[in-house]
DNA sequence: AAAATAACTTAACCTAAGTTAAAATAAGTT
DNA sequence: AACTTATTTTAACTTAGGTTAAGTTATTTT
């Protein structure tokens, strides 16, 4: 498990063997169920995730309904990242999705992290800062994209992402409800 | 000028004297006039820019009509993050919307700050999560609220917006058109 | 296999926002 | 002041997507 996120954090950062011991022996590793809450809503995030095995997603609960916001598949991090980073109350739930592992590290260890190793300091700025990137285009989807545009989008991006996640939750995910994207779905069809 | 970054910088991170000199010394002052473009769509952003006087836009061109992604007004920094950051093209283009007064720092500058002084990196990597949680928000505002509660939302958090920036900028920022910006104006007022 | 539940689609109607163009203001110029 | 030009509003019409509820399929559960 832990190998998983050694390779992924080579390929950004090449931390002395000091700064990876001091940041591995603070992970822990987990397993849930599918279904399974990591995080409700109201509490704050207190660890940031990788996720090695199965989906997860992140949700916010608006009128009774569940807004998908962000899926984290095999070698991606998890977290409802702004109560992460601000320590308020998270607005997101975190749920498992199908039988997951992952491996988490918790805020107080990644403060040690950045406190006493340079590496970490730039790790964790280049995470943030592709999490700006990935926020900066799912903007500009919502803002250049019409509904029909973000599925298609998401189509080429992940195409084995509607195996796994249920079409109602991708709706959410890309702003419209149920059967408008089954009328997307039905006026594609007939394109071909 | 230099005295408004310092400040700003202050608040985030306590960088000795030799970190701030490394720092200041390589900051380049212009001064820019209402309508300048310091960057065109197709170009690499080499810099990123503190506004200490004026207001600048970011926007996008579509299909020969600009849409404005971002303002930055006094002590805001400005640039076409995701070129700056992955050092490709920029789909956008930065434009003074008023006389303005800038410091700006290159691509070279930032890293060379990153690669030397550890505070750098953290305030590299603080500036990056806030600007993941601008994004956020950002996406927050067109998942969860109309178009109607997005322009409340903006009238609430910058009341004297509305005086420095055309509607027609403002609406294509909302995500949508002037006409229904108009709309949406008319319907305000008479609820009153 | 039958029943129950979950997931997806369809249909009818409604509403917000897009489109286009004209009209009304406002702001600058000469 | 008269003339431009820029900005904002209005109007008429179209369209994408929301809403609700009823149907279909799929999947589980028993």
């Amino acid at each position: 498990m832990i190998e998983h996120i050694k390779t992924f954090v080579y390929t950004i950062i090449k931390p002395t063997d000091e700064e990876w011991n001091g940041f591995a022996d603070r992970l822990k590793t987990k397993n849930l169920k599918a279904g399974d809450i990591l995080l409700s809503s109201g509490e704050v995030c207190n660890d940031i995730h990788f996720v090695t095995k199965g989906v997860m997603r992140l949700y916010y609960e608006k009128d009774g309904e569940e807004i998908n916001t962000y899926f984290a598949f095999q070698n991606k991090f998890m977290s409802s990242y702004q109560s992460f980073l601000s320590r308020e109350p998270s607005k997101y739930c975190i749920q498992a999705m199908e039988d997951c592992t992952i491996v988490s590290l918790s805020y107080e260890d990644v403060q040690h992290g950045f406190n006493n190793f340079n590496a970490w300091n730039t790790f964790g700025r280049i995470i943030a800062e592709q999490f700006f990137l990935k926020q900066q285009k799912r903007v500009e989807s919502f803002l250049f994209l019409s509904a029909e545009e973000r599925y298609l989008e998401l189509l080429k991006t992940y195409p084995d992402i509607f195996e796994r996640i249920p079409l109602y939750h991708i709706a959410s995910y890309l702003g419209i409800k149920g059967p408008s994207l089954s009328r997307i779905r039905k006026r594609l069809v007939k394109a071909k």
